[in-house]
RNA sequence: GGACGCUUAGUUCAGUGGUAGAACGUUCCAUUCACAUUGGAAAGGCCGCAGGUUCAAUCCCUGCAGCGUCCACCA
C-alpha cells in the first residue's frame, strides 16, 4: 500500500499536483479526447459556456457554485462519452470595472478620468483587468473546473470586438439599432446613461407641494420635484375627470419664478385622478411618462436640469444651481407670491444608480437604442441553413413567427423560443418571470457614457451625421473629418453573443456546426433579464436558433442566517479560503447538496467541515481495501464479481440503485439529489454497511478470495460514481491504486 | 400596485395522493477494530391556518396569514 494513505486526507497536498496533470493530459480538450480514442468523433456533443466571471477582483460563492454545479455536469457527461466543451473565459464588466478602476485612482491620486484622459484611463484598467484575470482563472483551476482553456475568451478580446461590430452594423443595417433622442437614466455620479435594471429604488422622505403656476391659472397640481416644474409645457388631467373638462386643449402662458411656460391642458388616461389634485404637471424632458405623453400631445420638450444635476435656466438665481438648491428657491417663491397651497410629507421610492449610488435624474439624450418590437423579414442567415445537418439530437425550431410567414420581431423570438419548448428553463416557474418580462419590454437602451469597453462602432462627419458603420470606418466621400462615437456599449450586449462569439463566429467554423445550440446554460436567476433573454434574443436573430436547450437558474449563496454575502456585511466565506482549507472537493459538496435549482443557498463553514469528513472517509475506505487485499494489479481484482453472500447480493443491488438514482437525477438536473446519493451509498452502504459484513468474510477462507475481489469493484464503482462531485480526492485515489498502467479517473466510463 | 415563490423535527432542508425523511444538533451505548474525522440507537412533527375535491390530502384546488424575491411606479 502506498505511503500515503497511512495518514488522513490532506487536500491541500494534492488538489495542485492532480489539477496539473488533468490540465497537461490535454483531456479538456475533446477535440484532444478524440485524438487519443477516448471519445467517438460522432458522439453527441454536450456543450456549456461558462458565465464569464467579472474582471472586478476576485472569485466568489456564487461563482464557486456555479463552477461546481456545471463541472459535474461536464465530468459526467465526459465519463458518458459525449464530445464534452467547456468554455470559460472573463467578461469586462464596463461599468463596474471602470467604476472599480476610478474609485482606486481617486482614492490613491485624487484624479478623475477626465484629469487621466480616456488613453491613460484606459490603459489603468487594462493592467487592472489583466490581474483581476490572471487571479479569476487561477481561481477557476483551484476549484477543479475541467474546461476547455485552449479555447478561453475574454468579452472585450480581438475576437469578441470583431463579433460586435459585426453584430452591430448587422441590426443596424436591418433597422434593428437607431439612434434616438430618449428621456433616459443619467446617473450623475457616474457620468453615464444607465439601464432601467440597473436601478434599485430607495425609499426616502419627500415633501409633496400642492401649488399653482400663477395666480389666473385654473389648475393646481402636486409635485415633489419643484425645480423641473419650469420645465413644464403642459398640465395633464384624466380624461373623464368632470373638474377639468372645461379646460382640456386650453392654452395658458403664465410667468413662473423667473420662466416664461407655455402650459397647454391635455388629457390622458396615464394620469390618477385621485392622487394629489388629480392634474400634473407635465416635464416632457425630465420624465419617462411625461415624454411619452408630450409625444403623444406633440408638446415641446424644454430641458432645464444639465448632466451635472444642474439648473439650466434664464433665471439667474436658479441656473447652474443644484437640483436641491432650486427646489428651496421655487418654493421660496411660491411662498412668497402666495401660491403655494400645501406642503405634506410622503414616502416615495427614488431611483438610484445599483453601481454608484447616485440619484438618477431622468435627461433627454441620444443615445442608441436595439428595437424589439419593429418587425423584419429574416434573412436565411448563412448558419441557419445548416442547421437541418446539424449533428444535434434535438430538432432546431426555427424562431421566426411562422404564422407571419415572414415578419417576426426580436421580442417574438424571445418570446418563441421559450414558448415553443425550444428551450427549457428550469425551475419551471421562471418561464412565467421571462414572459412577463418580454410582455414589458421596451426599447434597450445600449449606449454608455463611458470608455472602457466596445466603442460603438460608428464614425460621424463634421455635421454629426453617420457616415460608418461596422469594424472599420470606410473613407467617407469627401467628407471632412471623420470621429468615432465616444460612448461604449452596454457590456451585456457583448456577453449577449457569448455562446457563438466563442465559437469563431462571425465565420462560418465547424466549432459552430458541432457544438451550438449549446446544451445547457447554467446561471444565476438574478441575470435572467440581463444576460439569458438577450442571449436569446442575438442568438435567434443572427442564427436563427436559441443559444441553449437548457436553462438551469440556481439561487444566490447566502450566510447561515440567510443574508446576501457582501463586502459591507462582512459576512463573506472566500471560497478559496475554504478550499485551502478543507479543500475544493469539500467546498463543491457543502454547494451541490444546498443547491435545490431556483432556491437560495445558506452556507456555513461547519458544512463544509462535515464535507472534509467525507473525502477522508472516502480515504479511510481506500485504506482498509488496500490493506486486505494483496495484489499489483487492482484493474484485474476489479474484473468480474460475483455475489455469493448476503451482504454481497444487498451491496450490489445497493451500487446498481445508487447508479441508476444518480444518473436520473443528473440527466434530469437534479445535481444535488445525485450528490446525495453518492455520499449515501459511499457512507452508509459502502462504508457502514458492507466493509463492517467483509470483516466476517475476509476471515473465511472459502469466500476471502472473493470478498477481495467485490471490494475492488466496490470501490471502482465508489469513485466512478464520486468522482463529479469530489473529483481531486477520486482521481488521487485511482492514481494510488496499484494499476499496471495509470489510467485518469477523468476519463474512465460512467 | 402587479407577478412569482416559500411555510415539513431544535436548526438547515429533501420528499411523496396511501405508516413522515436526511444532515447537523441533543441524549444514551459501544469503540486496542480502515476512521483523532468511528459505529449503533433514542428522543423530537395537528407537514402555516381554514375550507373543498377524493375511499384517502403534507401533496391537488380555493381562500387567508406570515415571510421572501422579482417587476412596475408614485406626478
Amino acid at each position: 500500500m502506498e505511503e500515503i494513505f497511512k495518514k488522513a486526507y490532506e487536500p491541500k497536498e494534492h488538489e495542485g499536483v492532480i489539477y496539473k496533470i488533468w490540465e497537461e493530459s490535454g483531456f479538456f480538450n475533446p477535440e484532444k479526447m478524440i485524438g487519443a480514442g477516448l471519445t467517438h468523433e460522432k458522439a453527441e456533443a454536450y456543450t456549456i459556456m461558462m458565465p464569464p466571471p467579472n474582471v472586478t477582483g476576485i472569485l466568489h460563492m456564487g461563482h464557486a457554485l456555479m463552477l461546481t454545479l456545471e463541472d459535474i455536469l461536464i465530468r459526467y457527461h465526459r465519463m458518458l462519452g459525449q464530445r464534452t466543451l467547456w468554455i470559460p473565459g472573463t467578461d469586462h464588466a464596463a461599468i463596474a470595472t471602470q467604476a472599480r478602476v476610478e474609485k482606486d485612482i481617486y482614492k490613491n491620486e485624487d484624479k478623475s478620468r477626465y484629469d487621466l484622459g480616456r488613453e491613460e484611463l484606459l490603459k489603468r484598467i487594462d493592467v487592472f483587468a489583466k490581474a483581476s484575470h490572471d487571479t479569476i482563472t487561477s481561481q477557476i483551476r483551484i476549484m477543479g473546473a475541467s474546461c476547455d482553456w485552449s479555447r478561453e475568451a475574454f468579452t472585450l478580446d480581438e475576437k469578441r470586438n470583431f463579433a460586435v461590430n459585426t453584430a452591430f452594423k448587422k441590426m443596424y443595417d436591418e433597422g434593428l439599432i437607431f439612434r434616438g433622442l430618449r428621456v433616459i437614466n443619467w446617473d450623475p455620479k457616474g457620468q453615464t446613461t444607465i439601464s432601467d435594471d440597473e436601478i434599485v429604488y430607495e425609499e426616502r422622505e419627500a415633501t409633496l407641494y400642492t401649488f399653482k403656476y400663477a395666480c389666473d391659472f385654473p389648475i393646481p397640481v402636486s409635485t415633489t420635484r419643484l425645480e423641473t416644474k419650469i420645465g413644464d409645457t403642459a398640465v395633464a388631467v384624466h380624461p373623464d375627470d368632470k373638474r377639468y373638462q372645461d379646460f382640456i386643449g386650453k392654452e395658458y402662458k403664465v410667468s413662473f419664478c423667473g420662466e416664461e411656460l407655455n402650459l397647454k391642458i391635455i388629457a390622458d388616461r396615464e394620469v390618477d385622478p385621485n392622487f394629489g389634485t388629480g392634474a400634473l404637471g407635465v416635464t416632457p424632458a425630465h420624465s419617462q411618462i411625461d415624454a411619452l405623453m408630450a409625444e403623444k400631445n406633440h408638446l415641446p420638450m424644454v430641458q432645464v436640469i444639465d448632466e451635472k444635476a444642474r439648473m439650466i435656466s434664464k433665471n439667474e438665481l436658479l441656473n447652474g444651481k443644484k437640483v436641491l438648491e432650486a427646489r428651496e428657491i421655487i418654493a421660496n417663491w411660491l411662498r412668497e407670491q402666495k401660491l403655494l397651497i400645501k406642503e405634506e410629507k410622503i414616502k416615495q421610492n427614488v431611483a438610484t444608480a445599483e453601481r454608484t449610488g447616485g440619484i438618477i435624474e431622468p435627461l433627454p439624450k441620444k443615445q442608441w437604442f436595439v428595437d424589439v418590437e419593429k418587425e423584419f423579414v429574416p434573412v436565411c442567415h448563412a448558419g441557419a441553413t445548416a442547421t437541418a445537418s446539424r449533428n444535434n439530437t434535438d430538432p432546431v425550431v426555427s424562431l421566426r413567427d411562422d404564422k407571419a410567414l415572414q415578419k417576426t420581431s426580436l421580442k417574438r423570438i424571445m418570446k418563441k423560443s421559450v414558448e415553443s419548448g425550444a428551450i427549457t428553463i428550469l425551475p419551471e416557474h421562471f418561464s412565467k418571470i421571462y414572459f412577463h418580462w418580454i410582455d414589458n419590454l421596451k426599447p434597450w437602451c445600449i449606449s454608455r457614457q463611458i470608455w472602457y469597453g466596445h466603442r460603438i462602432p460608428v464614425w460621424y462627419d463634421e455635421a454629426g451625421e453617420v457616415v460608418s458603420v461596422g469594424n472599420e470606418p470606410t473613407s467617407a466621400k469627401g467628407s471632412g473629418v471623420v470621429m468615432q462615437d465616444p460612448d461604449t456599449l452596454d457590456t451585456w450586449f457583448s456577453s449577449a453573443l457569448w455562446t457563438f462569439s466563442t465559437l469563431g463566429w462571425p465565420k462560418e467554423t465547424a466549432e459552430l456546426e458541432i457544438y451550438h445550440p449549446t446544451s445547457l446554460l447554467e446561471t444565476g436567476y438574478e441575470i435572467l433579464f440581463f444576460w439569458v433573454a438577450r442571449m436569446i434574443l442575438m442568438s435567434g436573430y443572427f442564427l436563427d436558433e436559441v443559444p441553449f436547450k437548457k436553462v438551469l437558474l440556481h439561487g444566490t449563496v447566502r450566510d447561515a442566517k440567510g443574508r446576501k454575502m457582501s463586502k459591507s456585511l462582512g459576512n463573506g466565506i472566500d471560497p478559496i479560503e475554504i478550499a485551502e482549507k478543507y479543500g475544493a472537493d469539500a467546498a463543491r459538496m457543502a454547494l451541490v447538496t444546498a443547491a435545490a435549482p431556483g432556491t437560495d443557498i445558506k452556507i456555513e463553514e461547519n458544512k463544509i467541515k462535515g464535507y472534509k469528513h467525507y473525502t477522508n472517509k472516502l480515504w479511510n475506505i481506500t485504506r482498509f481495501i488496500l490493506d486486505n487485499t494483496e495484489t499489483s494489479d487492482f484493474a484485474k481484482l476489479n474484473e468480474e464479481v460475483v455475489a455469493t453472500t448476503e451482504a454481497d447480493r444487498k451491496i450490489l443491488e445497493e451500487f446498481a440503485k445508487a447508479k441508476a438514482k444518480i444518473t436520473q437525477s443528473l440527466n434530469d438536473l437534479e445535481i444535488h439529489l445525485a450528490a446525495l446519493e453518492a455520499y449515501r451509498v459511499t457512507w452508509n452502504e459502502l462504508a457502514d454497511f458492507y466493509i463492517e459484513a467483509s470483516k466476517k468474510q475476509l476471515e473465511d477462507p472459502g469466500i476471502k478470495t472473493h470478498t477481495q475481489k467485490l471490494l475492488a469493484h466496490l470501490l471502482v464503482q465508489a469513485l466512478k460514481l464520486n468522482h463529479p462531485f469530489i473529483p481531486f480526492v477520486t482521481e488521487k485515489i485511482y492514481q494510488s491504486l496499484p494499476h499496471k498502467n495509470k489510467p485518469l479517473l477523468m476519463v474512465e466510463t460512467w
